[in-house]
DNA sequence: AAAAAAACTGACTGAGTGCTCAGTTTAATT
DNA sequence: AATTAAACTGAGCACTCAGTCAGTTTTTTT
């Protein structure tokens, strides 16, 4: 691993952990064991260290849905919403603090006036809601979802799995005691 | 309104708006006409403003609640769901900048280490969530809902009400284009 | 081996931070 | 009118921060 990678990896766990400004330049060298000059010297500065992780964090999400979506066939679409939360799930336990890092406030207030950072947590959020959004078309296609709009019925599917997420992080609620209930709302509410 | 209000209401704003750490003690003397040293002989330090803020938010949610539980009356628990949605919807409008203030991420990190915080935020979320909760029981009484984890549905209608006022919050996706999608799924997960 | 380029260092800077405190003004009490 | 108490002030303190830069080390190219 480049020294540049080390950084950015530190970054993601700190940002995520302690958040944006509360993670000092000074804390990230000593963690990574590197002068903070050469920090600045492969970043810019602290805010295109911020949009390099999110950067990292599209492709990583490319790759994985890439991934997913070859592996794994469903015969119905009611079944790939499933399969969809599963997803859902796993991405956000083996990508946890960006996760974090998505859950946080900061990057939007940052997406407000860097358009660069906006366009790419658009393109993150777009991606996350596709994956539900298409097994929903899927199903109205094959006949095993009911007629609902998909884009909105998908948004609050996401928001309503995301939660979960959210609970699971905030040690409130454990996403495995919610699984159950979680698939059969969703089934309930696209079922015919 | 006194100083001490005065304070308290450009706080709650600018923590809102720019975050707690985001928000310097001179700029908030600044928008409230007052000397720094004002606001430290009204609150000990900048947490314990916070936590002014977050007692008074209690205080607030309480009185909406107990207004609105006094004020509608609902025939069937499947009703009093719409009414909870409705009425969870309305109170985040109400109070923008403290629900604004509940989704970031900080003051679950002050929770962490500051019980009082803590206590506060737990107190503050299970309001919420029993506006659901409640209505669950009573339709199970009354036999309009089918029997259901009552305390896990609720925590999942929060997180998918709760996400639609996030997505309205970051200019997303407006509340109101949502909310009879929103209806619709409740009564879908809730229905026998 | 010499020269050039890239990678790296850490002491330093100046702007900004939360908070203090000696002193002033205003309000309440006697 | 005199005294006490509460409210308020803002210059100043100790400290943290992102970012800089002159200089050193390592790597690549000639």
């Amino acid at each position: 691993m480049t020294r540049k990678q080390a950084i950015l990896q530190a970054a993601t766990r700190l940002f995520s952990e302690k958040g944006f400004k509360d993670t000092s330049m000074a804390r990230l060298s000593k963690i990574t064991g590197v002068a903070q000059g050469t920090i600045f010297y492969h970043f810019k500065n602290k805010e295109e260290l911020f949009i390099s992780i999110l950067e990292d964090f599209r492709k990583s999400i490319i790759n994985e849905i890439d991934r997913y979506t070859k592996e794994n066939k469903f015969d119905t679409g009611l079944d790939m919403i499933e399969g969809a939360v599963a997803f859902y799930l796993y991405l956000a336990g083996a990508m946890e603090d960006r996760f974090l890092l998505l859950h946080r406030h900061e990057a939007y207030e940052f997406a407000k006036i860097n358009p660069v950072c906006r366009d790419l947590l658009e393109f993150i959020y777009g991606c996350l809601i596709n994956i539900f959004e298409q097994a929903i078309l899927l199903g109205q296609k094959d006949g095993t979802i009911a007629d609902v709009p998909a884009k909105k019925i998908a948004l609050l599917i996401f928001t309503m799995v995301d939660g979960v997420v959210r609970f699971s992080t905030y040690e409130l609620y454990d996403a495995g005691t919610l699984y159950d209930e979680l698939i059969n709302s969703c089934r309930k509410i696209l079922q015919k």
